[in-house]
RNA sequence: GCCGGCGUAGCUCAGUCUGGUAGAGCAGCGGGCUGUUAACCCGUUGGUCGGUGGUUCAAAUCCACCCGCCGGCGCCA
């Protein structure tokens, strides 16, 4: 069996041209003598009439028979008309169903949420869906593309590991023929250790987290784009970050027309175009008591102060050099103010937030004994990381970028699940 | 983990405040229809009211506990 034409190629074929077309029915309107079919397949959707009396009456039975979702063959010929939907639809000659379905297919007009989910497997088939899974696609290519071009060599990391990361994330156990491991939530270390010899970097793979966050821009397992680069600071991760999203998000405008109308949604290229606002720390506390919000310094943000910035920007903003106390140990103090850190967080606007954290690594040895033995954690757990600051150290920084929170914020998806397939949050780990 | 909301037919929901024989729309099924746009018209089937226990002559409705889901917060990408 092979297929000979798809759906999106119909649409530039002339009038009267004579097609076999398999894909599947997703709506069906019975007129008694006239039954209107929706096919589909991965390209698009058009609609089939089937005619009593032109097409052949066994067809037409088989076409009142085919319920939704039922894979069949059409033949027949093109027909530009203004009452189809698109403008272009086929008269049908002959219809065969190579599949039928066994039962009412259970996607219909008006189920809720839930329901989606139970049946993600059924619902993936929407053309919705559809398309952000292809813009999801493209957003990711695109990333290769730049990186790529631009030096960067692509790892693979472990996913079993046996400590954290960071002290405060929480981490899933598996077990590992008698042992507790865990689950990587960030490829990080391994990264800085590619450094040394590959000296840019960048992987993709998930990253989980077993924390029990009950928002619609959380999940327990998401795919983490991650950057390191060796002789880099903190100004040049930064732009390294606004080159990559910017040719991310001008791709997927260039090469998803069709997927962005079926979503309703336009976006420029301009919406990511660098360079990007950069505010410290001190700043966005200034920024928020304008607006009446009095944080203390070393308070972090919380989700209605980080609105409220977002507010400010309409293009993705970073906000650098947090309290040191308020980031993770391996970040780099300011030389010129050690109390706080040389990191790049990078908030999208409309109160997306954070979707990229990163910034400038610790490579002084001496510093980053401190800073662990500062945030009371054992040296003995971070042996092979402190190892990589004895032999030939270099300033070096990266970033991680949640990609499902960049399709998020670019396609302004209700929820965080929507950019997956087949999303994994605490309550959910079916289907 | 904390706070709030929801759970009634296959699906989406009303009914709960004020206890008294279980409702609608859609889907399904039967019929009709040659231009629909997730069609429409007529008829019709369908229920352990999330679970357990309690109060009561009587509980979907009141009370207690439990389970599941949804959202906000914290945490983060």
């Amino acid at each position: 069996m092979h297929k000979t034409i798809s759906v999106r190629e119909v649409f530039d074929l002339e009038d009267g041209s004579e097609i076999e077309l398999v894909g599947w029915v997703r709506s069906k309107r019975s007129h008694g003598k006239l039954v209107f079919i929706d096919l589909r397949d991965s390209t698009g959707v058009i609609q089939v009439a089937v005619k009593y009396g032109l097409t052949n009456s066994e067809s037409f039975q088989k076409s009142l028979e085919a319920k939704i979702e039922s894979a069949v063959r059409i033949r027949g010929k093109v027909k530009k008309d203004p009452r189809a939907p698109g403008g272009v639809e086929i008269q049908c000659n002959s219809l065969e169903i190579l599949s039928q379905s066994l039962d009412d297919f259970p996607i219909r007009k008006g189920v809720g949420l839930k329901f989606l989910l139970d049946n993600r497997h059924l619902h993936l088939r929407s053309p919705r869906v559809g398309a952000i899974m292809k813009i999801r696609a493209e957003l990711i290519d695109a990333a290769r593309r730049w990186l790529k071009e631009n030096g960067f060599i692509e790892i693979n990391c472990p996913t079993f590991i046996t400590a954290a990361v960071e002290g405060g994330a929480t981490l899933f156990k598996v077990d590992y023929f008698g042992k507790t491991v865990y689950l990587t939530q960030s490829v990080q270390f391994y990264q800085e250790a590619a450094i040394y010899s590959l000296e840019k970097v960048y992987s993709l793979q998930p990253s989980f987290r077993a924390e029990m966050s009950r928002t619609r821009r959380h999940l327990t397992e998401f795919w983490h784009l991650e950057v390191e680069v060796a002789f880099a600071d903190l100004w040049s991760i930064m732009k390294v970050i606004e080159e990559l999203l910017y040719n991310m998000v001008k791709s997927v405008c260039e090469k998803c027309r069709e997927e962005l109308k079926i979503l309703g949604r336009e976006i420029k290229p301009e919406l990511a175009e660098p360079p990007y606002p950069k505010i410290k720390y001190a700043e966005a506390l200034e920024i928020l008591r304008r607006k009446n919000i009095e944080l203390r310094w070393g308070d972090d943000f919380g989700a209605d102060e980080e609105r409220e910035l977002s507010l400010e920007f309409d293009k993705p903003f970073f906000v650098t050099h947090y309290p040191r106390e308020s980031k993770a140990f391996y970040h780099m103090p300011d030389p010129e103010n050690p109390s706080v850190c040389l990191n790049a967080d990078l908030l999208a606007p409309g109160g997306y937030g954070e979707i990229v954290g990163g910034g400038q690594r610790i490579h002084d040895y001496n510093l980053l004994v401190e800073r662990i033995r500062e945030n009371g954690l054992n040296l003995e757990d971070y042996k092979w990381y402190l190892d990589l600051r004895k032999y030939g150290s270099v300033p070096h920084s990266g970033f991680g970028m949640g990609i499902e929170r960049v399709l998020w914020w670019l396609l302004k998806l209700p929820h965080i699940r929507s950019a997956c397939l087949f999303p994994r949050t605490p309550a959910r780990i079916y289907p």
